[in-house]
DNA sequence: GTCTATATGTTGATAGAC
DNA sequence: GTCTATCAACATATAGAC
């Protein structure tokens, strides 16, 4: 608030949301940094005051992606009491993240470079962190290997409902939790 | 092979092959229809003799994938004589498929728009029907359940490895193989 | 029937004005 | 801090050469 007819006031949050709505609608191949500009009613050399470039703008919805999902996590593995159970909550959770938010999913797992870019591969690395606790007690020989295949089957199980090989996201959220059930029970 | 000079022979074939290297050398936020075009020797308008555009080339691409993955893994999956072992190889050959030919791992899971592409959807859905064989005997009352679980935690492996969260490959086709396994053994 | 030449609109990005 | 040019590269379309 103040001069909002020239000055944008928060335009670099602006752009991000602009950003996530039109992958939303439009997949990620739909994104462009012109029609993000446009929606947001400013010129397309506006952004670039924010931000390097289109991928620039790309790597902060990932950091909002990466920061909302250690939030969903976090939030559902404490929800749940056993070691056991933390696990089979985070990969459901993992997967209503990919129905709830496509784009925010999308753009961290889409993969575009993320090379050179040591704070976004440290936002997916906490994402993670947050089954540690629950994997150095079902598995202290090698807690980050029980996390990684928890991880990764949620993963799996996502991608495949976003991609229709799996067509409700309730049989996508019950198998990536029975699977990681099944992972933890392995020589525990 | 006849009059080179103006008729390429096989230009359709050549295209494809021209954007698998493309893609393998600058990734698939490199590819473009035009530098596909000059490095076949055609002009840019060429590529529309056989293809309508820029994603059915890709669609092509895809196509491949999905060929070559169909042959890996049955190859794999033929090798293996114990249904578990089975379950245990594809996911292996998962991992390595991502690790040697990127380009068709990443146009075949790097998801552009498979609408509307029956033929696309089929065959990825062959790709999964290695499995049948070996996922009826262990799980009877739901084989498609297991062969999902067993492709979703391949899948993950295989994508925590090309996006660096896991280093090397041997580690990430051993978590495979070993998910694979406890997801198996599960309710077996 | 297969490719080239050429043209249009869009994009990502830069330089300089306000 | 944002705008108005402006540029090269790109996807796509059409018409015509061989």
């Amino acid at each position: 608030m103040g001069h909002q007819a020239y000055h944008h006031g928060d335009l670099r949050n602006a752009l991000v949301q602009s950003a996530v709505d039109l992958i939303t609608e439009r997949g990620r191949q739909g994104f462009s940094l012109a029609e993000v500009s446009r929606r947001t009613g400013v010129s397309a050399a506006a952004p670039f005051r924010h931000f390097t470039g289109r991928d620039d703008l790309l790597a902060a919805v990932a950091e909002r992606s990466y920061a909302e999902q250690e939030e969903r996590f976090s939030t559902a593995v404490a929800h749940a009491h056993q070691p056991v159970e933390q696990l089979a909550a985070f990969a459901g959770a993992a997967v209503r993240f990919a129905v709830e938010e496509p784009a925010l999913f999308d753009v961290a797992f889409g993969g575009f470079d993320k090379a050179g870019r040591a704070e976004l591969e440290a936002a997916g690395s906490r994402v993670l962190q947050v089954l540690r606790p629950a994997a150095e007690l079902l598995r202290p020989t090698d807690p980050f290997g029980l996390v990684l295949a928890v991880a990764a089957v949620a993963h799996g199980f996502a991608l495949f409902l976003r991609d229709g090989v799996v067509e409700s996201a309730a049989t996508a959220e019950q198998g990536a939790s029975a699977a990681a059930r099944a992972i933890a029970a392995a020589e525990a």
